[in-house]
DNA sequence: TTGAAAGCGGTACCAT
DNA sequence: ATGGTACCGCTTTCAA
C-alpha cells in the first residue's frame, strides 16, 4: 500500500513469492517458515501465526519441485498407456489416479501410441522426471530392450495386465481372462456352436494370449469343436479384415469373439457390410464392455473385467512397494455377461443349401 | 566385470548417477558436461567424446527437476478435466498431448470428478508443480473463487470449450455448438416434428448453454414448434429421470436430443423401460459421438465435434501464449451426422386414440 | 525455540 | 575451449 513504487517498474503481476518473501514479511528466518509449514513441533504459537499470516497475505504456495529436489521424493507416479482414448484404458487410469490421490500422489499419463520406442522414451522421461514409481500398460511385452531398461530404473514398476519374465510376480496385476472366456465358451458350446473364431488382439500382450490359450484348451476338451484364433492387432481395421474373411469362408464360424473394443468396431462393420444378422446368422461376443454395448440390438454379450478396479489395484500394489512392503500378487476376476447377441447357430446344412 | 566388489557392499543397484559422476569418469569439469549435453558450441570434439562416452557408460539421464529449478521452465502442462473416463474428454486429452509432445512438453492430466473444489485444489497443485501452463475443462464456469484464482496464476491458461467473463477471448477455444444443433433441428422440423425436447447437461458450462440457446432461437423462429429444455447434469441418472418423465406426459415430445454421452445412456435406458421404439415412437439425437453409436439399431443421429482437434487446438493456443504470441481466438465447427434414429413423428392424433 | 548454512542436480556467467 | 562457482527454492542438520 504505502510501498514505494517507481512509475514504470513491476508493471505487471509480482513474481511468484518464495519462502524468502514469506520470511521477510514475517520478520523471521527462512528455516522457521519451513518448520511452520511442515507442521513441525517446537514452534511457538507466535511464530506460527506470524508465518501463517504472511503466507496468507502473500498467497504463498510451496514449490513442489524444490521440495522434491531436497527430499528426493516427487510424489508423482508415471502411467504409460497405449492409448488413453480407449475407454478401457481411461477407466483404468481413473481408477489408478483415484487411489494414488488418496495417498497424496499425482499421476502423469502418457500415451505410447502403441509403439514400443515411444514407450521406452517415456520410461526414460519419467525417470528423468524422477517419478517415484511407474505403472505400465505395455504395448508389447516382447520388446527386447525393455527388461534391461526396467532394471536400470531405481524405482518400483507395476505392470497392468501385462506379464514379463524375470519380474517378480507381485509387480504385476493380472486379470483372469481365462475364467471369462471359459464362461463364454461354455455358453456358446451349450447353444450348439461347433465352430468358434476368436478375432484376437496382439499376442505381445497377456490378455490376448490368455484368451487364445483359453480357447485352445477348451477346444482340446471338446474334440468336436472347431476353433480358429486369429491374432493380430487391436484395431478396427484388423477386426474388419479378419471378420470379413472368416465369414466368407465355405463353412464360416457360427460364433465370433472380438478381442477388444477396437476390434469389435471392425467386426460390426464387416457384419453390416455382409448384411449378416446377430445372433441369427452369427453369434457375437465382445471382450471388455462399452457404454453402449447393452443398448445395441441385440445387446452385446460381453466378457467383462472391472477396469477401475484393475487400475486401483495396480496403484495399491505400487503404493505398497513404495512403502517397502512386499504385497501379495493380485489376480482379478473376469466374467461373462450374457445379453442377447448369442443364440443357437443356424442349422448349417439347411442354410448352406438355401444360399 | 573385473571390478573390485567387497562381499556385502553395494548389494543392490548403484545410486542414480549425476553429472558429478559423469564429470569424474570423463575427468572433466561439471560445467563441461553440461555444455556438451546442452549442445553448446565451443566444445572440442575430444571433450564431446569423453563426456558422451562417460554418459553412455553410466547410463546417465539428466534430472529434469534440477533443470527446471534452474531454468524456471518445467516443460509441463497441466490439464484439468472433469472425468477422463468420458470418451469425449479422453480424446480431447489425447489430441492435446500429441500436440504438446511435438513441442517437447509433457502433460499431467488430473480429474476433478466434476467438483469445483477439487478443481481448485488441482489448479493450486499444478501451480505448485510449476506447470508452465494450464488447460482447463472446467466443471463449472460459475465458481466464484475461480477468476481470482486464475489471476493469481503466473502462467497462461486456456479454457477448453468453456467460457469465462474477463478472460481474453484468445485464451479460450470454443466449439460452435449452435451450428450442429441448428442442422439437427432443421432436420427434425422438416420431418414434421413440432415438439422437441433437449435433455441438457449443466448450464454451468458453455456447450450446454449454447445448445439451449440454439433450441430457444430456433423455437422463436418457428412459432408452431413446442420445445422444452431440461438442463441438469451430465449423468445417466439424470438422463433417465428426465426422459422417463417427459415421455409419460400427456403429449410427450416426438423428438429427444441427449446433451451428452452420459445423458444418452440414461435416455436409452428410459426408452427401453418404456418399451418405446426409435425412431418409430420417438426420434433421438445424440450430442458427441460414441464408438458404437453408428452400430446401434437404429444408428444414432449425432451432433459431432472433433474432440482430438479440439484438444490439439487448445494445446496450440497455449503453446503460442507460452511463446509470448497473441494467437487468434479459435472456434471449431460442429455438424449434424444423419444416421437412422430420426424419422417423421408418429401421427399423434391416431397414436393417442389407439392407446 | 529460532537462525545460519549446507546441499539436492543442474545451468550459466566469469575467469583463465 | 575449459574450469570454478553462484544460485534456483526448499529441507535439514547444527549452533546458539
Amino acid at each position: 500500500m504505502t510501498e514505494n513504487r517507481p512509475p514504470d517498474a513491476r508493471p505487471a503481476a509480482p513474481p511468484r513469492p518464495g519462502m524468502k518473501e514469506v520470511a521477510d514479511r514475517a520478520g523471521v528466518a527462512i528455516s522457521s517458515v519451513s518448520r511452520v509449514l511442515s507442521g513441525h513441533r517446537d514452534v511457538s504459537a507466535v511464530m506460527r501465526n506470524r508465518v501463517l499470516d504472511a503466507v496468507a497475505a502473500l498467497g504463498y504456495e510451496p514449490d513442489i519441485l524444490a521440495q522434491s529436489m531436497r527430499t528426493g521424493e516427487t510424489m508423482t507416479i508415471g502411467f504409460i498407456v497405449s492409448d488413453i482414448s480407449n475407454p478401457l484404458i481411461s477407466e483404468i487410469a481413473l481408477g489408478a489416479e483415484t487411489v494414488l490421490r488418496e495417498s497424496g500422489y499425482g499421476m502423469i499419463v502418457v500415451n505410447s501410441m502403441n509403439e514400443s520406442h515411444i514407450e521406452l522414451e517415456h520410461i526414460s522421461l519419467m525417470n528423468r522426471r524422477r517419478a517415484d514409481g511407474l505403472l505400465l500398460s505395455l504395448a508389447s511385452e516382447t520388446n527386447p530392450t525393455l527388461p534391461s531398461t526396467l532394471e536400470r530404473l531405481h524405482v518400483p514398476v507395476v505392470l497392468v495386465d501385462r506379464h514379463m519374465k524375470g519380474l517378480e510376480a507381485n509387480h504385476m496385476v493380472h486379470s483372469d481372462h481365462r475364467a471369462g472366456m471359459n464362461e463364454a465358451l461354455d455358453r456358446l458350446y451349450s447353444l450348439g456352436h461347433r465352430s468358434i473364431a476368436l478375432i484376437n488382439g496382439s499376442l505381445a500382450v497377456r490378455p490376448s494370449r490368455e484368451r487364445a490359450n483359453a480357447l485352445r484348451r477348451f477346444a482340446k476338451a471338446h474334440p468336436d469343436l472347431q476353433t480358429s484364433v486369429r491374432s493380430g492387432e487391436f484395431t478396427g481395421t484388423y477386426g474388419y479384415a479378419v471378420a470379413h474373411e472368416l465369414l466368407q469362408e465355405p463353412s464360416p464360424p457360427t460364433a465370433l469373439i472380438a478381442g477388444s473394443n477396437q476390434i469389435l468396431v471392425g467386426v460390426l462393420r464387416a457384419l453390416r457390410d455382409l448384411a449378416l444378422r446377430v445372433p441369427d446368422d452369427v453369434s457375437l461376443i465382445a471382450c471388455d464392455d462399452s457404454p453402449l454395448a447393452e443398448f445395441m440390438s441385440p445387446a452385446l454379450d460381453t466378457i467383462k473385467r472391472d477396469p477401475k478396479r484393475l487400475g486401483g489395484e495396480a496403484a495399491s500394489v505400487l503404493l505398497a512397494l513404495l512403502r517397502g512392503e512386499s504385497p501379495d500378487p493380485v489376480t482379478l476376476p473376469t466374467y461373462f455377461e450374457q445379453r442377447a447377441s448369442s443364440a443357437s447357430p443356424p442349422t448349417t446344412q439347411k442354410e448352406a443349401l438355401l444360399r
